[in-house]
DNA sequence: CATGAATGAGACTTCATTCAT
DNA sequence: AATGAATGAAGTCTCATTCAT
């Protein structure tokens, strides 16, 4: 028996939300992988949504966390900057890579709740910061920072999601590579 | 009453596949949008999922179709090939954003049968070509050409999530300045 | 193409109600083994209610023709008739089997109406009366006659169910040694 | 509340299944009458089918049980051996009528698995040898067995049709009465 | 706390029947 | 007369949720 049901629970219901998605994911299925009874989901749960929504919430924070963790606040050199998240996104990427995954296929889906998007809105707010500033340096294109972010992020995300999907191996050369093209798809 | 109501089930359905996902989205709910019985649904199709995979494969189809259009085989400039299909995929996207979205998150999904599967991936083959030919040349920088479809291909996808949950309006300058972005993103 | 189209829907209903019951059997497997649409079927039938009542009704005055056609009304003897009725009802059966079976397994059915249901008692009468005469002259058993019209039929349907079902292979000899047998069972 | 809801289902369903067959008994129709919800009913039983194939394979052994319980292997008289087979036929038939009737009306059927055939099968063999015996020792008329159990369990199952329906009272006369009919069906 | 039997709303699907062609 | 597309009621089955143990 493991020590922490609840912990039990959410690692099986992230993965299988982010492999199946929220509605092709029942609650016998994650009660069945996290060895459960069904009824011990409600004991930590009120529900499936509030179940998805804590999930994403604290996938976000954790996310957020990885991200800010040794951030170079010191320098202004954004490149630099920019370096520093894209491999704390890496390294919380290979924590565990179904939060990133089910990051990415659950926003602003309609199951969320406000607190949910105003969650993730916060962690957007930090990126959209530091890609306006190098805007405002000059160093990075003038773009909306949305859609900077949604290019940095979307290749991150899809790079991952063939990983995962054993199309691509993990190197630590590709990622190097990878982390070069996002830098030159953005930098002027 | 429309000429043809095969059309309308496929239009809403792909709609709402693309907005709720697979599971998210019912029978009923597609039947009621597209103004026919649920029983309709079933004398085109079999069942929901060969309703689901009819739809990725002929997306799939129609997607390829524009990509390849007019392609500049004349030339052997990848960078104008890179182009051209860069801004074929915005002129699929605009006739129908859905396609486009609802490929993006129905790949690979447990509901897809082999054949979806196939007809994917042949599809990826010839982006896979065109990028080992840049490679090739010393255009493009020597990454696995999923990589740098991943990169290119995820971040074209994301760009236009976000342009159609309305965060981001769409605009020449942008598309130009996000095509500049993915290019500069895998030369060298 | 058939001449008779009314006459194709009957048979093929016939043989299907038979083989499946009345519910396993639905209207579009009757059209297509009967190569009509299913619309036609509603040109013959009001409803498929109507259609097995209709069946019902018919098979049994078809029955009833045979077991009476040539009967020895001459004679008084009950043997001799018994043996009559015994061999037509053969000879109804090598004629169309599927309407033996259908009688038996239709018989009582909720979805048959009050019409159905009185000419089948008409048509046990018939034969009650034929036994009744016999009991009278003492050459057959002191029982009610539904009982022993019960052990005669019941014999003779369920050698013609496994006949059917490809258990038992038909012959003169088996034939003639049941009629033998329920002879013997029920003579005095 | 029941102690034990599977039986109700049990024994509702198989008078359900008797009285209408397999097709014409919905599951809400047997949830209701048995008191329970109908996903209850999914929880003892995988399908509709499985339920029926359940039902017809403890009937058969049920069946089995009674007509082998307290058997005279100690003789080799065959008509004694008959006579206790059916008057456990008898008994059994008092027990649970619909069973009778439920498997008169099952046997052969589209629906029922390759285990329910064996089991019915297995349980004939058992009757086959026993009219074997009697046929070798020239006891009992030389006619396929199969044919004699047609003639005996025939007149047998539609006795107790007719006594279900109402149309005939069961008395322990007329049941010794259609013993000795049934025996001097197949006595030489 | 933990469980899983129990439930009924609602999912997918079928089918008797209608009707425009 | 003949058709089969269209329909919605009703069938089988699933699943989020509750509750007695």
């Amino acid at each position: 028996m493991t020590i922490n049901k609840q912990h039990d629970i959410l690692s099986v219901a992230l993965k299988l939300f982010a492999e199946r998605g929220y509605d092709g994911t029942t609650i016998p299925m994650i009660a069945k992988k996290a060895k459960v009874g069904t009824g011990t989901l409600y004991h930590y749960f009120k529900s499936k949504e509030s179940l998805v929504n804590f999930l994403f919430q604290s996938c976000i924070e954790k996310f957020s966390e990885v991200m800010q963790k040794d951030f170079p606040y010191s320098t202004t050199d954004v490149p630099e900057q920019f370096r520093h998240v894209f491999f704390q996104m890496v390294k919380f990427t290979k924590i565990d890579i179904h939060a990133l995954l089910f990051i990415d296929s659950h926003v602003n889906q309609y199951y969320l709740n406000e607190q949910s998007n105003k969650v993730f809105n916060d962690f957007l707010n930090v990126l959209r910061e530091l890609l306006d500033k190098g805007i405002v340096q000059g160093v990075i294109v003038n773009l909306p920072s949305d859609a900077l972010i949604a290019i940095v992020y979307g290749a991150f995300v899809r790079l991952y999601k063939i990983i995962e999907a054993g199309e691509l191996e993990e190197s630590e050369e590709i990622i190097n590579g990878v982390e070069e093209c996002c830098w030159n798809a953005i930098r002027i």
